[in-house]
RNA sequence: AGCGGGGUGGGCUAGCCAGGUCUAUGCCGCAGGGCUCAUAACCCUGAGAUCGGUCGUUCAAAUCGACCCCCCGCUACCA
């Protein structure tokens, strides 16, 4: 059976570089990451993309403030981001900066194929200039009719732009959109829908004169394209589009992963500048929620932002993961508290998973020198029959969780199962009466766990499987295996050593 | 304002779409007990909510409908 392997490519947004990376930031990595891994883990040819924007003008002010050339000052902040997905063990195969050749030249590459398909104009883009902020501003920006930042009134101002006929396509990506599943949860799907039943979609301002960072209108260089335009096109820049292998191989992207403030871009834009150049469009527009803390937004300015570095000082990386995507409901905004974190971390991941998984290999040693017993009869056996029942049933219904992208959920059902695990052994009370089948079972059942734990906290997932003193990597049998009960009687497991500290 | 989501024991939460099995789930916390293999872990029991309010549909409503109160999100550049 040679049936070609199905492919799966997830991006995430790509993330700005004017200031360093914040927790709302790491949490959008560490769930694309677990969906990268699962997906690898069931069987995909997966592919998975990170980066930042670079090319927006606000770098520039930014840059300035912090004293640095426009420069230096994205190449510092993009190593920050770089290094914040090697920090929490982000499994991406690529990480793409919009400052790149690579991206650069396809992002002129589309530009160009619009207008050549005679979807860009010229035309007069007017409306509130601030000459501080060297951008144009909406009313809302503005505080008593001033720029907040520089307290002067923005000029009313008319300039020369390039359009997009975003209105051209306003037919095709409603269709999309009304598809079923294109933007994911329907609760998004629903804003969007409204919102251009209601407005409608307008011709879009692709391009800005009076700046100097940025990428270059390909034939009217005097003009940079529009910034998000020129980010979106990151998604298949990286793949190498037009002719690359990677691009035929993995384009249409399976999924973009993005917060809920940037929905209108992916789900009306993006598939509309798609449209435009013919190029297939994406599957699933996957939208999670926003982190607060202490039910607060995330903000900079109000120094709300955690900074995930220095969570790592005091933390566990995969203490930090299991909170993540354990606590915040993947589709609803979620409350960040260092207080809920050590609550779920201690009394779940390590009370009930790691102490199960501990007591579990202690028995084994104390009472068979760290070798698998032989089961006598647990097929007859009431307790026995369920846990194992349990068993064979997680990695299903865990994949009709994490199909639904209910990450939490899933991981909810990992958290349940530990529980169980813990009650059987209470019951069967193997310190007493010397059971072998209880004890055979709960050493299968800390398998499934690693197994099933292998997307969510991969390096716990490894101790684990090296402690049961298993051959390979859970990846190397794959998903479906953690319902079996492959490790068989005489297998000599690892003296146990604890994998999840207390914090 | 328009559109969308939500209000369930002290905190968080499941259930609601397909009404009865809800005498409402689970976790944290609290009170008591058990066990002692385990990282003072784990297990059991108990107290605690009439499911935002009012009215209605129905033999029957947390679940359906109407109205009201409150919270939140989206409405062109914040993951």
């Amino acid at each position: 059976m040679s049936l070609k392997q199905e492919k799966f490519y997830i991006t995430t947004a790509i993330d700005y570089v004017n200031a360093y990376p914040h927790l709302g930031h790491l949490y959008e990595k560490v769930c694309a990451d677990i969906i990268a891994r699962w997906n690898r883990l069931v069987g995909r040819d997966v592919y998975f993309l990170t980066g930042t924007d670079e090319n927006a003008a606000k770098n520039e002010r930014a840059a300035k403030e912090a004293g640095l050339e426009v420069k230096e000052f994205i190449d510092r902040n993009a190593k920050r981001f770089q290094e914040l997905c090697k920090a929490f063990h982000i499994s991406n195969d690529d990480f793409i900066r919009t400052t790149e050749d690579r991206h650069r030249k396809v992002s002129q590459l589309i530009f160009a194929k619009m207008f050549k398909n005679g979807d860009i104009y010229k035309s007069s883009y007017s409306g509130l200039y601030c000459y501080g902020c060297e951008e144009y501003k909406t009313e809302k920006d503005l505080v008593d009719g001033k720029c907040p930042e520089h307290g002067t009134e923005p000029e009313h101002i008319e300039e020369e732009c390039y359009f997009f006929k975003l209105s051209k396509y306003e037919k095709p990506v409603l269709e999309l959109i009304e598809r079923n599943r294109f933007i994911i949860p329907e609760k998004r799907k629903q804003e969007i829908l409204a919102r251009i039943k209601t407005e409608g979609l307008k011709d879009l301002a692709v391009s800005r004169s009076r700046i100097s960072w940025g990428v270059n209108v390909p034939f009217d260089p005097k003009h940079k394209i529009y910034v998000w335009v020129d980010a979106l096109v990151n998604y298949v820049s990286a793949l190498g589009y037009p002719d690359g292998e990677k691009y035929k191989k993995y384009w249409p992207a399976d999924v973009h992963l993005i917060g809920k403030g940037i929905n209108w871009f992916h789900s009306v834009i993006w598939p509309a500048i798609l449209l435009s150049c013919g190029i297939p469009l994406p599957k699933h527009i996957l939208v999670h929620g926003y982190i607060t803390i202490g039910g607060e937004k995330l903000s900079k300015s109000k120094g709300t932002a955690i900074d995930p570095f220095k969570l790592l000082e005091k933390y566990e990386v995969d203490a930090v993961r299991y909170f993540l995507a354990r606590d915040i409901p993947f589709f609803e905004d979620g409350d960040f508290t260092e207080k809920a974190l050590v609550e779920r971390v201690n009394g779940e991941l390590v009370g009930n998973i790691g102490n199960f998984i501990h007591r579990t290999l202690t028995l084994i040693w104390n009472l068979y020198a760290g070798e698998v017993p032989e089961p006598k009869n647990y097929e007859k056996d009431e307790e026995c029959i369920k846990l194992v029942e349990s068993i064979r049933k997680l990695p299903s219904i865990m994949r009709d969780r994490l199909e639904n992208y209910e990450i939490d959920r899933a991981l909810k059902e990992v958290a349940d199962f530990a529980i169980q695990c813990n009650r059987f052994l209470q019951v069967k009370e193997p310190w007493k009466t010397k059971d072998p089948d209880a004890l055979f079972i709960c050493v299968n059942a800390v398998r499934t766990l690693a197994i099933v734990l292998r997307p969510y906290l991969p390096s716990s997932s490894e101790k684990i499987w090296k402690m049961l003193n298993l051959e390979g990597l859970p990846e190397d049998y794959g998903w479906d295996s953690a319902g079996g009960l492959a490790i068989k009687p005489g297998h000599r497991v690892s003296r146990p050593e604890i994998v999840f500290r207390k914090i």
